[in-house]
DNA sequence: ATAAAGCTTCCCGCCATGGGAAGGTCAAGC
DNA sequence: GCTTGACCTTCCCATGGCGGGAAGCTTTAT
């Protein structure tokens, strides 16, 4: 497989797999021309990638958990806790996320929006008072 | 006002404060030494992008609202577009937070998390189930 | 034969800073 | 006066996770 082919299978962008090689995530082997030549391992990794990825891991995350999943004799409770921490950072980004949401849609329903001057998100921002 | 001062008064760091100069944001005059030299109208700026900074306004977005906040003839509705589009991109964000959250703590609770090493977060990533 | 598609490496850009080096300046203590 | 330390300056590099695009190969299709 071309690199364009596994991009395709694996439905990650062939930038992000040359990446992904770089930084020493995979590792496929080169045809004469130079090409980059994958195997079905190679997109059976990129696809586990890809999955922990839109799940929001790190880079080094995929990276320890591909390490374990290739390692046998790992505990599952290993497993658990990179999950359970990041899981535990996901929580604190939708608090913080929420908490913004919340003063900002008091502010944006404080606001008339019409074509007057006077703003309340505009003086909350400036004063600190709504 | 030098930064250090100015800093501490606005909870910026220093290095900050410079970016925002650096990128026009705000322009504080110099002393004969070099220093920079801040007025209570900059305090009051850095105040306000610190606000909208916090309110996760992004740095293009603080930009538009010193200068709607500048402009005594500005619409409210105009501020109040700004600040919806706003809402919306974080109402987005927390949606894909939450539907990580909810696969991730699935995947979490089904772990055993003991010596063993067989795993259903690393068997989902690998094969799309759990 | 030629054009188009696909591949390669390389380097720059993003966003909003943080870290740190090399060096000038100022206030306090001896 | 001299030193020490705190403060300030500019400059350049790093982050994370790629994306864009140039310059130049190879392969494929017409």
């Amino acid at each position: 497989m071309n690199i364009g082919e596994i991009s395709g299978k694996s439905g990650l962008p062939a930038k992000t797999i040359r990446y992904y090689e770089d930084i020493g995530l995979i590792t496929p082997q080169r045809s004469e021309n130079g090409y980059r030549r994958f195997s079905d391992t190679d997109l059976h990794k990129l696809t586990f990638l890809g999955r922990a990825r839109a799940l929001g891991f790190s880079i080094e995350d995929c990276r320890t958990l591909m390490a374990m999943y290739e390692d046998e004799s790992r505990a599952s409770s290993d497993v658990k806790l990179v999950a359970t921490e990041h899981l535990n950072r996901i929580d604190e980004k939708i608090a913080q996320l929420q908490s913004m949401r919340s003063t900002l849609s008091h502010l944006v329903s404080e606001c008339a929006g019409d074509n007057r001057p006077d703003c309340p998100i505009l003086n909350d921002l400036a004063c600190g008072k709504s």
